[in-house]
DNA sequence: CAGAAGAGCTACGATACCGTAGCGTAGTGG
DNA sequence: CCACTACGCTACGGTATCGTAGCTCTTCTG
């Protein structure tokens, strides 16, 4: 059943099998999440679209939520590398460009909606949320710091509102005023950020 | 049947059961969005909630989405009236300190995340909502390009992006990172807004 | 290769909604 | 006061999904 304390530990113990289920049940569920939101996710349909039993989806995950809850996870997981160099513009530039992308033409962007709403209502998934993008801001907020104490930026920013000023465009467009979202509306932001934030 | 052109003419004459039922039937609609998003809406349960028989609904929506819809439109509707005096900053901050209570403590505030899942995924929606948020974004637009126009601000700023940076950072900490959000908050968005677009 | 364990399959009974029909009741307006 | 109309109620047949049980078949593992 699950997967056993052992298994855990000791990876390669773990009966391929079970590897293969889970991975085609996750990604099924995944799949529907971004197709249909989260309303849309039955296991009905995971059994069908991934083949495996619906049997089998259960013997795996004892309840809807926690399979919809590993299926976001699956989908959120792969981190990005960033590489931070250059000025700070360019920094600033880079992440909010990632970011655009990643809410426009990633994998998971039409799933965004859904999960936002759904953090909405499941405060299990609203952490799951929040700390996704919490460890993807801490880049920007990292390089905002910096700033600051290289004189770069004005002391008096608070970073928190100042990540807000950044990002919140982005997202403000891609869920509320669907506007294009290119780099050059990033550099804009960026640009109107910068030139008010120095000493 | 629903409502007859001449009703709509003479709107005395309507029959004032019928003024009842829909009224309780939009106000049960309402109520479940906002309680349990859009995919919680169920005929049933709006029979149930409003005390009024599901073939009355039937009489009077043809389709759940078309009543959806509606029930959106009467929860959103009623548009508060800005007065637009004072500076340029106080107007901003006025209207981003109301934009931050219609996310946060409205009655409609806990549909918001409902609205913009169901917009993504219906188009009829999603120009409810365009329109809808158009329409009030259209003040602060008009403070300011008339604030360009005095001088106030920069030339070569592009209102869009503009707007986007005042109100993004709303929606992105009610939707996203979920930080508070109170007039501080506005007023250092404001703040940092100003500092840099004067001419 | 043999025992163990996972997976598939079918078939349930139980809910929850759907959308419609038929009929009696009650409120409305001339 | 009477004809009209909206409404409520009950009862459907139909669909989708749930979660479980029992059994067989396949695939690992040692």
């Amino acid at each position: 059943m699950v997967v056993s304390p052992a298994a855990l530990v000791d990876a390669a113990v773990i009966d391929p099998r079970i590897v293969r289920s889970r991975a085609a049940i996750l990604r099924a569920t995944a799949n529907l999440l971004i197709e249909s939101g989260s309303a849309g996710v039955t296991i009905e349909g995971i059994a069908e679209r991934s083949g495996v039993a619906k049997t089998t989806i259960y013997r795996h995950w004892k309840s809807r939520s926690q399979l919809v809850f590993d299926a976001f996870e699956s989908l959120l997981h792969p981190v990005a590398a960033y590489t931070q160099t250059g000025t700070l513009r360019q920094q600033l530039e880079a992440v909010l460009s990632q970011l655009s992308r990643g809410v426009t033409v990633s994998e998971w962007a039409p799933a965004i909606s859904a999960l936002i709403e759904a953090g909405d209502r499941d405060p299990e998934l609203r952490q799951l949320v929040h700390d996704f993008l919490f460890v993807r801001m801490e880049h920007g907020r990292d390089a905002l710091r910096a700033a600051i104490r290289g004189g770069e930026l004005r002391a008096d920013i608070d970073v928190d509102v100042a990540v807000g000023v950044l990002v919140g465009p982005i997202f403000y467009r891609r869920l509320v005023s669907r506007e294009p979202l290119n780099d050059s509306v990033v550099a804009e932001i960026v640009d109107q950020f910068l030139r008010d934030s120095k000493p």
